[in-house]
DNA sequence: TGAAAACTTAGCCATGTGGGAAAGTATTGG
DNA sequence: CCAATACTTTCCCACATGGCTAAGTTTTCA
């Protein structure tokens, strides 16, 4: 029950701390580099950086250095593969809500 | 930065360990006693038990004690919560490449 | 009543995580 | 060429997390 879930995993964690989110929010208006990004936040660099480093290993984030500055995108994929696993849990118990009322009616009607 | 999206923080890092993912994926399929639970997995009642107690934290999984057997039941609103979260920030970003390509289209008429 | 079943609590341990300060490296603008 | 900029590396710390065992507690059933 491990290996080959890991990269949900990194996903979920990933987004599972709130800087990290707003991170993630902020990179959907476009891209930013690594002090753009921690400007609004009252936090030290290197702390930032290791934000940037959970995103980008979770496949959230990508980022490219040029010159001295880093600029970090968004990388949608690894959010839509995670609302992929949610939706179909999401459905796969919509579907035994179903299951559940058709019963319910059957019962109904026997009696 | 913080106090207002407790939820979500709770709802994803609960989501992050496979045995909790594993947890919800068999409550999708109807209610389970937490021994049923724990037979799966090569873990002890007790650290099972945490798990449990961290995604009813999360609000993803409610639980009910009747005689000796407690019984833990799905809770969607939780997983739609979180589902919503990633939909609107996909979206979010595809209108942003919505917008990138109206962009280039303009440059390459000008030209 | 008394043993088995089904949790539950308590306490321990190793590892992981989020935060920081300090010092280092590489680019760039004057 | 030198100072400022923009990271980056290297530690360090406190606390949270996931796992365990051992010892309860509460119900149920014979």
């Amino acid at each position: 029950m491990a290996k080959f879930s890991t990269d949900l995993d990194r996903t979920f964690s990933a987004l599972a701390d709130p800087t990290r989110r707003a991170i993630v929010s902020r990179l959907c208006d476009g891209p930013r580099s690594v002090s753009e990004l921690a400007e609004p936040f009252e936090i030290a660099l290197p702390s930032l950086l290791k934000h940037v480093r959970v995103l980008e290993q979770s496949g959230l984030v990508r980022s490219e250095k040029i010159g001295r500055v880093r600029t970090c995108t968004i990388e949608p994929r690894a959010l839509q593969a995670t609302e992929a696993w949610l939706h179909q849990h999401i459905s796969g118990w919509q579907k035994r809500l179903d299951r559940m009322e058709a019963h319910i009616e059957r019962m109904m009607r026997k009696k």
